[in-house]
RNA sequence: GGGCGGAUAGCUCAGUUGGGAGAGCACAGCCCUUACAAGGCUGGGGUCACAGGUUCAAGCCCUGUUCCGCCUACCA
């Protein structure tokens, strides 16, 4: 046994702890084969992320579960990994070599990707690293990248049955564009934020009369790329005006006044100009109209305006030409009012820049028939979602799904798996449509020019469609060749002149194949077949669209299987004024700050204890602060049983066996903790968990039994003999219950639970090797009631001590008058407890004991405790005392006589509770009296003592 | 616009089928009682946001209101 040093000290353990573990194989799957696998999948961090308190969370949560299934004998696999992050990553190692005043584009798409890997392998592991000083019990053989060769062949094998199967198909539309990552989103990837704008309302003269039409805008800069004006068709102030031309401001352009049903005329003033480029509604109203509307691009894919702006804003930013287009409207005499305007812009969500919306060509994977069937899988319960409030929003979003853009325009990521063939036309060699042209670049950048199919969606403007900027395209105007492995001919017409796809896939689309591509799909492997579906995915909810839901559809479409069981929730962690952490707000905690200052296991501890079920988390530090203070007791706690296990009066000790009263207790309660923590584990109430350890290890454990055992533990030297203790057994119950303890906790905190558990003389390698407890059959409440009787004695001491203001080192003589047998037993039984607990140097016990003249009483149910205080007792604060006392009873009594007066409640309510209410109201009543009697004792006492 | 969550002690928050309002921190008093002062004992402190309703009984269920927070949406 090794003897705990006096203080515990995180830093000198976790390091080595956490090393043993690894080398002992701690992690890999082993266990009972007859239990069910339990198995997780950890949401991947990105790999260019450091560890925030989200993450910290996040994986404290599935460790807790991870190491409580093991020590409950399952099999548990649990697998990390990291996520390429494609903009993310893209982002940063740009940034990188632009210190080396290079960009990717002069480094060229081979030589960059390399530096990304490069990269990759220099910083990629720290997340990981920043994720094993939590003391995460991953399977770390069996740690995985997306962008791996085992989860790209995944990728690739899922693209091309999607593409097969007719689910991804490519076309040109109005997307999200990043105009600073150069790249599409997903409607996902745009994040909107209200901000203070300004509505213009704007001339348009009407062609070949006097009058003029007035439309309101937010963005003034895009009337340059205005091909109509809408109305409402019943709107009757336009009704005339309908199929006339207008003349558009600051350009030498006629566009008509169409009508579009969807046109609002409240707002504004009820005609709005139709800028279809640039625009979501506007795309709409130009594809409703027949024919459809000219598509005008004006904006470049750099959010630099084109030439089709006009040679006077061409070349100009977005912003910039706003200023210009309303200086010019101004001196026009065209803007008729400016008004304040509140609307929600989107931006980026990786570089915060404001979305432009541009047409182009992107791949799209076809989502309602899959999200069909996700929803279906979760309404029969084969996926449960907690906590439930999120099951509407999963099932809203699922209904008003939109195709999902896949590709994105950069360089980091799974490549698509398409070629294009320069020679053939495609299948018919004609029905593929017309060529068209595509400028390839915004117009500073040169131009360049491809050809892609037409996708018959028909009325854009090709000749003005932005594409990918700074990409050499040549022309590609087939049929996309989709295969797994890379395409040396083309299939159709054996030409070698092959062009592939230049763009990627969205990050999250390697994201949503996680729960099968880690365990090693598309081979069909033991770990698949074992550890799929995966038992729970423990995530926040501000990826439950990103990825939860695409993991269901996917899993559900490749694996004919949902992906996991379970999906658990929880919150996203807040600063302590309920602020979201960010850089910019400098309100972020660092989780490994936290960790340096009070350990890894405090500040798991607290995090659990956080974790309630549907509710933001506001952080303080000051709460890590107390549960290292816990760890501080638990540590003392085992560092005093270790210094009895070797007093004289244990190793002395025969043992017959008999446990000592507060043993059976103490031994009782451990039980029913037990099941309260396995419960709350189950139920995902991690909080309801590791409350119910702290209360029973520092409150009932340490407070109480502890304080009791060193009278267990002394040589017998009392003059009763009947009071002899048998030290053995306390020893015993002492190693017991702190083991169980441990073995509770560890989930929670493994490091100090181990340092204590290896220092004890149990037997084992590893705390973590052992069974966790659970006793529900022993589920009786033995020694409960007896210990009852002493907890009121000797907090009734106390209580006079406190009030009164005795100190406590002052020994008391004292008497305890019961009022039944079993009291009267029981106290007896118990004198040697309650004696050096209440700190006494005699203590009568009995029916008829009589209370002596200046005594401070404490009236219990079933007893009545004196301690004579002549010269101490101030009787004027002991009558305060005992009537304040009498107050709070009579407070009681009061609410229970309006219950048990009332004949509806007698009528209506349970017998039980009727007959709880009845016997409160008797023992109440009684102490009430008792209290009374006291009272009038003291009062006259003190006349007596006035009148002397 | 739609949806969700919150409002409980000075602060941060628990409160699982409706049945005597809790914890931690902070505060006050007495104590270095030999595991622990990162501690022990004792105590003070709450019209459970507001207004109705259901019920014998409401912090908990229903309706409405106010104030916060979040998600979502194409009102230019």
């Amino acid at each position: 046994m090794k003897q705990l040093p006096k203080f515990f000290e995180p830093h000198k353990v976790e390091k080595t702890r956490y090393e043993y573990w690894l080398e002992n194989d701690f992690f890999k799957p082993s266990g009972d084969n007859n239990k069910e696998p339990y198995s997780i999948v950890i949401p991947p961090p990105n790999v260019t992320g450091s560890l925030h308190m989200g993450h910290a969370l996040n994986v404290t949560l599935q460790d807790i579960l991870s190491r409580w299934k093991r020590m409950t004998n399952h099999k548990v696999l649990w697998v990390p990994g990291t996520d390429h992050a494609g903009i993310a990553t893209q982002n940063v190692v740009e940034k990188d070599i632009a210190k080396e005043k290079i960009d990717r584009h002069s480094l060229g798409r081979d030589k960059f990707i390399q530096r990304v890997w490069k990269w990759k392998e220099e910083y990629g592991g720290r997340i990981t690293n920043q994720l094993r000083r939590l003391g995460v019990s991953c399977d770390w053989t069996m740690e995985r990248f997306t962008l791996d060769e085992g989860l790209s062949l995944a990728v690739k094998e899922v693209f091309v049955r999607l593409f097969k199967e007719g689910l991804i198909y490519r076309s040109s539309r109005l997307i999200n564009w990043c105009p600073r990552c150069h790249t599409a989103l997903s409607d996902l990837e745009v994040e909107h934020e209200e901000a203070e704008g300004s509505l213009t309302y704007i001339k348009y003269p009407v062609v070949g009369e006097d009058g003029h039409i007035v439309v309101a805008t937010t963005r003034p800069e895009t009337l340059l790329g205005d091909t109509a004006v809408a109305v409402n068709p019943v709107d009757e102030r336009y009704a005339a005006m309908i199929g006339k031309e207008v003349s558009l401001p600051l350009t030498d352009r006629t566009i008509p006044i169409i009508a579009d049903s969807e046109v609002d005329s409240e707002f504004g003033t009820g005609a709005v100009k139709v800028t279809p480029s640039h625009d979501f509604n506007d795309e709409a109203i130009a594809k409703r109209q027949s024919p459809h509307l000219a598509f005008i691009t004006v904006i470049g894919d750099d959010g630099v305006m084109t030439d089709r702006a006009g040679e006077n804003y061409a070349g100009l930013d977005r912003y910039e030409c706003r200023k210009k287009v309303l200086a010019d409207l101004r001196e026009g005499e065209s803007i008729v009012k400016l008004e304040a305007h509140q609307h929600s812009l989107g931006h980026c969500y990786r570089c915060n820049t404001i979305i432009e919306p541009l047409p182009t060509i992107q791949w799209y994977v076809r989502m309602k028939d899959m999200a069909v069937e996700a929803v279906e899988a979760v309404k029969t319960g084969r996926i449960r979602i907690m906590p439930d409030a999120w099951y509407n929003s999963y099932y809203s979003w699922m209904k008003n799904i939109k195709d999902w853009c896949i590709s994105r325009q950069i360089w980091w990521g799974h490549r698509i798996p398409v070629w294009y063939c320069t020679h053939c036309k495609g299948e018919d060699g004609v029905s593929q449509g017309a060529k068209i042209h595509i400028k390839l670049s915004a117009p500073h950048n040169g131009l360049q020019e491809g050809t892609y199919n037409e996708l018959r969606d028909g009325g854009i403007d090709h000749d003005n469609i932005v594409n990918n900027s700074k990409q050499t395209r040549v022309d590609i105007d087939t049929t996309p060749i989709c295969e797994k492995v890379d395409v040396k001919e083309c299939p159709r017409c054996g030409g070698s002149d092959l062009i592939r796809d230049p763009d990627v896939l969205d990050t999250w689309f390697s994201s949503s194949l996680w729960p099968f591509s880690t365990l090693g799909w598309p081979e069909s492997t033991e770990k698949l077949k074992t550890f799929y579906p995966t038992s729970v995915l423990i995530t926040a909810f501000d990826i439950l669209f990103f990825w939860v839901a695409r993991m269901i559809m996917m899993g559900l479409k490749v694996m004919n299987e949902v992906p996991f069981r379970d999906v658990y929730i929880h919150a996203i962690v807040r600063d302590s004024k309920g602020q979201k952490m960010s850089k910019s707000k400098g309100n972020v905690v660092d989780p490994l700050i936290m960790i340096d200052k009070y350990g890894t296991d405090a500040f798991r501890f607290t995090l659990a204890v956080f974790a309630v079920q549907g509710r933001d988390i506001r952080f303080s530090e000051e709460r890590i602060e107390g549960y290292r203070h816990f760890i501080n007791k638990l540590w003392n706690a085992a560092r005093f049983i270790q210094m009895f296990m070797e007093a004289e009066a244990v190793t002395n000790s025969t043992g017959n066996g008999a446990l000592n009263p507060p043993d059976k207790w103490i031994l009782s309660r451990l039980n029913s903790v037990s099941v309260d923590v396995n419960a709350a584990l189950a139920d995902y109430r991690f909080n309801d968990a590791a409350n119910s350890i702290y209360q029973f290890v520092w409150h009932e454990l340490c407070d109480w039994y502890i304080e009791l055992s060193k009278t267990s533990l002394k040589r017998d030297e009392t003059d009763d003999k009947q009071l002899s203790r048998n030290p053995k057994a306390a020893i015993e119950t002492l190693l017991k219950v702190l083991d169980y303890s441990l073995r509770l906790l560890h989930p929670f905190m493994p490091f100090i639970t181990e340092e204590i558990w290896c220092a004890m003389p149990y037997e084992g390698d590893s705390i973590s090797r052992k069974e966790y407890p659970y006793f529900p059959e022993s589920e009786q409440k033995e020694g409960e009631k007896d210990m009852q009787y002493i907890i009121d004695a000797v907090s009734g001491i106390r209580n006079i001590r406190g009030e009164l203001n005795i100190s406590p080192s002052k020994v008391l003589k004292a008497s305890i008058k019961t009022f039944s047998l079993e009291a009267t037993r029981t106290i007896a039984d118990n004198k040697d407890y309650i004696m050096n607990l209440a700190r006494l140097e005699s203590l009568e016990i009995g029916e008829t004991i009589k209370k002596t003249g200046a005594s401070a009483t404490s009236v219990k149910s079933e007893m009545e405790i004196y301690v004579p205080l002549s010269g101490l007792l101030n009787v004027g604060s002991e009558i305060e005392r005992l009537e304040k006392e009498l107050s709070k009873i009579a407070d009681s009594i009061k609410i229970l006589d309006r219950k048990l007066f009332n004949e509806d409640f007698l009528n209506r309510a349970p017998k039980k509770v009727i007959d709880k209410e009845k016997f409160k109201y008797e023992e109440l009543t009684v102490k009430k009296e008792r209290i009374m009697n006291n009272i009038i004792k003291m009062r006259e006492l003190d006349e007596e003592s006035r009148s002397n």
